[in-house]
RNA sequence: GGGGGUGUAGCUCAGUUGGUUAGAGCGAUCGCCUGUCACGCGAUAGGUCGAGGGUUCGAGUCCCUUCACUCCCGCCA
């Protein structure tokens, strides 16, 4: 027999009465009445009330006892009366009557209570994680976690998928995020980089002819922290497949995030295919390559408007002329919406640093006419045109901006969710899955003017490889693609580019000579040219998923020992300075500090 | 690097127009209480009001600087 418990702390029922049990775990909670005490005993698996009177010999000592104080009591299960049952717990119907007890950890006066649904500032819930962990939310998250993970990988072995693991010190890459580094010690003033995903090492495991891989693998990039996004390190499902196509990719995908989201969730799935939006589609109707489709807003592009004699709102008109553009959200049946609420949009789109939102209502007495305080710019043609572009009718209103592209998507992008929300159009309950395609092989950087790969170097752009048009390389699409769920960045994957003659071509359109192609990624380009099959494979990112999981706007929430926003663990106290002898091993120097 | 929010007791927060000795709940300590499950009741301790500077007869409150945490922009192939 266990020395510590016979039972858990969720396992007794009325069916154990009578019998003497062992149980262990932490104090959560005491009543005391004096010559009565109560006091929940709390494990990984539930609670369960203890109760000990006043002829008891341990008695004084239990009445005193802290807190979160980890003892092992010794005690007979009884029966509660009906009208003492506890309902809110599984364990509720019985007691167990303390016998004696031993005290296994002691508990210091609590930096923060452990049994309470108050909310805490984060510095002090990192501080002390491992107090925070006791706490049932957090605690149902990490072994949902841990769940949802198990399932991935029995999933994955079901399809056929072998998990490999890859190595964590590896050479830094020139695209992309910032790397860690890792100095060498055997080879002094070399760095090793963690990898920023697994990327190199699938599409190799891949030449060597293992067919599907997978791994849930830990990911390193040294970028700043947002709520979604861990700073350090994060988890992605990796996974590759040789001899596929994109549809391939798809089909493997869509089955395991459906089957993930029907067993962890009870919310709805919005639609069991993912819709596919391309990338450009995606950019004009919602703003931004990963729309959050609970939200049935759309974007229109009303540019042309302002071209015409009949409309003599100057402003835009001026702007438009410059190559500015015009987009617009339509509203359905906002006519009685108080000024306020079109004012408060206004407002707010003014303190996201845009020049605000235009707006107006469509109306009709004799003929259609737009209120509001633009509306006096539009002839009635021009308002039918607009009503035509955006399927609108009369009652509905119409949001307009007027930028350049790339400051409109973003604007109307964030007015189509404001307004989305405050029109509370977003159903919370449900999840909505697309996957986002044809994104382009190349893009301008704005400042320096140069073409520049806009997501990953190695996918295999679309179309016969003998007829692609080179000379216009940002017209060039990838077979690159992105999975999103309520408006959050799931996954990105590629089918890649296994021609290595192919690949020289895009790196040269990016400014790499074939001699810089082979020095940086000498490892790939050199697999490739030994045989290498077709191959695809996509990257989720777990703690996303989990976080969707367990319905949490922050991967904090979801992840165990995570970093503050300034990449520092307060546990554990990382980083930290390290000693001259170390340095000295790794032919490192500081420059003097500040 | 930039913008917003927050910072008052161990924890969560209140604190009026700048005005006497800065409050509450939880927690801690002490006492009372035999059916609670957020037990109840009474008492006690606990404060560099994030830090520094300024304005003022007087600053938790106003101004400036700065630090920490957080959200966002940039960044994240």
């Amino acid at each position: 027999m266990n020395k510590y418990r016979s039972h858990n702390c969720n396992e007794l029922r009325r069916k154990d009465v009578g019998q003497k049990v062992l149980l262990s775990g932490w104090i959560n909670k005491k009543r005391d009445h004096g010559n009565l005490l109560f006091l929940d005993l709390r494990d990984n698996y539930g609670i369960t009330q203890c109760i000990i009177n006043k002829d008891s010999s341990s008695f004084k000592e239990l009445e005193k006892i802290q807190l979160e104080t980890v003892i092992k009591i010794e005690g007979k299960v009884i029966d509660r009366s009906k009208e003492t049952f506890n309902k809110e717990i599984p364990t509720g119907e019985i007691e167990v009557s303390i016998n004696n007890f031993s005290t296994l950890g002691t508990c210091k006066e609590l930096p923060l209570p452990v049994f309470s649904d108050q909310e805490y500032s984060e510095e002090i819930r990192l501080k002390y994680r491992f107090l925070d962990l006791r706490r049932k939310k957090i605690h149902e998250n990490i072994t949902l976690r841990s769940k949802v993970i198990s399932f991935i990988r029995s999933e994955m072995g079901k399809y056929g998928f072998l998990e490999f693991q890859t190595p964590i010190l590896t050479s830094s890459s020139p695209e992309g995020a910032r790397d860690f580094l890792v100095p060498s010690r055997l080879n002094p003033g070399k760095f090793y980089a963690l990898p920023q995903a697994p990327q190199q090492f699938k599409q190799l495991i891949m030449v060597s002819g293992f067919d599907k891989y997978f791994q849930i693998a830990p990911c390193f990039r040294d970028e700043d922290a947002r709520a979604d996004r861990s700073p350090g390190e994060f988890y992605q499902l990796d996974l590759e497949m040789s001899f596929v196509e994109q549809e391939d990719v798809f089909n493997v995908v869509e089955n395991l995030l459906i089957n993930t989201f029907k067993k962890f969730s009870n919310k709805k799935l919005v639609s069991e295919k993912f819709p596919r939006i391309s990338f450009a589609e995606s950019m004009l109707k919602y703003g931004t390559d990963k729309p959050d489709l609970r939200n049935p807003l759309i974007i229109n592009d009303i540019t042309e408007i302002f071209f015409r004699e009949d409309v003599s709102f100057e402003i835009f008109k001026k702007l438009v002329k410059s190559g500015s553009k015009v987009r617009c959200i339509k509203t359905n049946d906002t006519k009685n919406k108080p000024r306020s609420f079109f004012d408060g949009i206004d407002k707010w789109a003014k303190e996201q640093g845009a020049s605000g939102l235009a707006y107006f209502t469509f109306e009709e007495d004799d003929k259609i006419f737009a209120k509001g305080p633009v509306g006096k710019f539009f002839s009635e043609e021009a308002l039918k045109e607009i009503m035509k572009i955006t399927h609108a009718e009369v009652g509905d209103s119409i949001f307009l901006a007027c930028d350049k592209q790339g400051n409109l998507e973003k604007i109307t992008s964030m007015a189509r969710e404001k307004i989305g929300r405050n029109l509370n159009l977003i159903d919370e309950n449900t999840f909505a899955f697309c996957w986002i395609v044809d994104y382009p092989m190349f893009e301008l950087n704005d400042q320096t003017k140069k073409i520049q790969f806009s997501h990953n170097p190695f996918s295999m752009p679309q179309g016969e490889k003998d007829k692609i048009n080179f000379g216009n390389p940002l017209e060039i699409l990838a077979y690159q693609y992105d999975i999103v769920c309520n408006g959050i960045e799931l996954s990105s994957g590629a089918i890649r580019n296994h021609i290595p003659e192919l690949m020289y071509k895009l790196f040269a359109i990016a400014g790499y000579d074939r001699k810089q192609v082979d020095e940086k990624f000498s490892g790939m380009i050199n697999a490739l040219s030994f045989g290498a099959p077709p191959h695809g494979g996509i990257a989720p990112g777990i703690d996303r998923i989990v976080m969707l999981l367990a319905n949490e706007k922050n991967i904090r929430e979801v992840t165990m020992f995570p970093m503050n926003q300034n990449a520092q663990d307060l546990m554990m106290n990382a980083p930290s300075e390290i000693s001259d002898y170390q340095l000295k091993e790794l032919n490192l120097s500081l420059k003097s500090k500040k």
